[in-house]
DNA sequence: ATCCGAAATTCATATATAAGAGTTATAGGA
DNA sequence: TCCTATAACTCTTATATATGAATTTCGGAT
């Protein structure tokens, strides 16, 4: 199936292969190809776009080094899913003193609620005035301690229906991909230095006005909306932040 | 000046490019290609190694994205070098409220001397029982206010005469390439939080007690061996610390 | 001094071939 | 006939090379 994309492809700017990485990430943003599907093959690409093969793998090499889409040998491209391991390793960075990182274990649900966001939320979240957010608040364990205690802001528009939700799951990325199609791409984080308030210090078990590590968090999705703003108050006695600067 | 290199790359093994590859990454290492200088010619390692000029490229490749070498279109390829700007946005993370990272002014050198190492230091570097260390302890500013009190444990060995400089440079890295011919590449950080204890409330203008940003910082050069061990301790009221998760 | 072109460099694209993985066809025994 | 092992085929990504374009530098003619 040939579009004649050769049409849209300009001859005197970017190069093809920077143009047709644009069209392929384009296509993955608005979910024309989902998390998991398998792409067309390059060689399948490459006439449609009416350029050779190893052009259209160049433009695949940059959507890979963006963990967009995966390779395999043999059986084809195809996009990058929410794994538990890869959210393990790319979204959760506390480490035991081996430094090692453990999956958190079944976390406790403080609540789970619908509400009109608050100024700073709709801020971070780009939201206008009036939007609604669920908010999602809970303790998570480590080795049975509860460790990090969480309040998440996700604007209700793009999760309709979570509020209503009991038993919201531990993997919270996978959860929202699966269910709602929203695909967590890059995150920034902000870490600070704190002390437990009264509610805290009940929650991970410790003194009131003890040191705790705060991290702010704001997700974005594949199109670079923000959809996630996140607070976490972790206890870092027995665990560390770990950051790899390559 | 061919050297023959065709009789090092196997054939059955791993592919061209990852050989050659892992030649330069060796050349760089091991100082014979020094930071800044200019690499032959992707024409002249293929006429070398007996390969084509695109298979170089391909082993160039993996260089760039792990910022060993920069390219220039039209000059050359260079060994990467640690300027200001680089250390700034590679390798300091502390932002402030607008997250724009702010290059720490002067610091006030607190001591810095040559000892034998503790135990956990050796063991960090990866030290033998009986080896030396310099230790510096310096206080560094961002807008005029004290935020970071670092102790930057090294081993002396690889510093001949650091401990006897009165007057350590703020940018510690690109010295450490410029005199020591030490290059910094990579770096994993521990981030929790603690508790001013007097000397370090005292340094950072806070009340004992107060929460603080511990970072320890393992930086390796580029052969892999730990170089550099570093305690900072921050004043996070007006600054975070920011993590990119891409 | 200024312009222009040749030489050197990296960059972009195409082509050919290898290597991996799955499917289908086929031959040979029970 | 039925089952199984294997060979052959087809699809995929991976590797290597060839050719020309874009960019910078530098020297020589004007």
């Amino acid at each position: 199936m040939n579009f004649g994309f050769k049409a849209i492809l300009t001859t005197g700017q970017a190069p093809l292969y920077a143009q047709i990485r644009g069209h392929l990430l384009q296509r993955i943003a608005l979910g024309l190809w989902k998390p998991g599907d398998l792409l067309p093959s390059e060689t399948a690409l490459a006439d449609e776009f009416a350029v050779s093969q190893g052009t259209v793998r160049k433009a695949l090499d940059g959507l890979v080094a963006n963990n967009l889409v995966v390779r395999h040998q043999g059986k084809g491209t195809f996009v990058a899913t929410h794994t538990p391991q890869r959210e393990l390793f790319h979204f959760f960075h506390l480490v035991d003193q081996n430094f090692t990182r453990q999956m958190p274990e079944t976390s406790r649900l403080i609540s789970c609620q619908l509400r009109r966001g608050e100024r700073h939320e709709l801020h971070n979240l780009k939201l206008g005035s009036n939007a609604h957010v669920v908010v999602i608040r809970r303790v998570r364990r480590l080795y049975g301690k509860p460790v990090i205690m969480e309040r998440i802001v996700v604007p209700s528009k793009l999760f309709p229906g979570l509020s209503e939700n009991d038993n919201v799951p531990n993997e919270l990325y996978h959860f929202f991909e699966k269910t709602y199609g929203v695909t967590i791409h890059k995150a920034i984080e902000n870490i600070y230095a704190t002390s437990a308030n009264q509610e805290t210090s009940l929650y991970l078990g410790l003194k009131q006005g003890a040191p705790v590590l705060g991290i702010t968090r704001i997700a974005e999705s594949l199109d670079g909306a923000p959809v996630e703003y996140r607070l976490s108050l972790c206890n870092t006695c027995a665990h560390t932040y770990m950051n790899e600067i390559v």
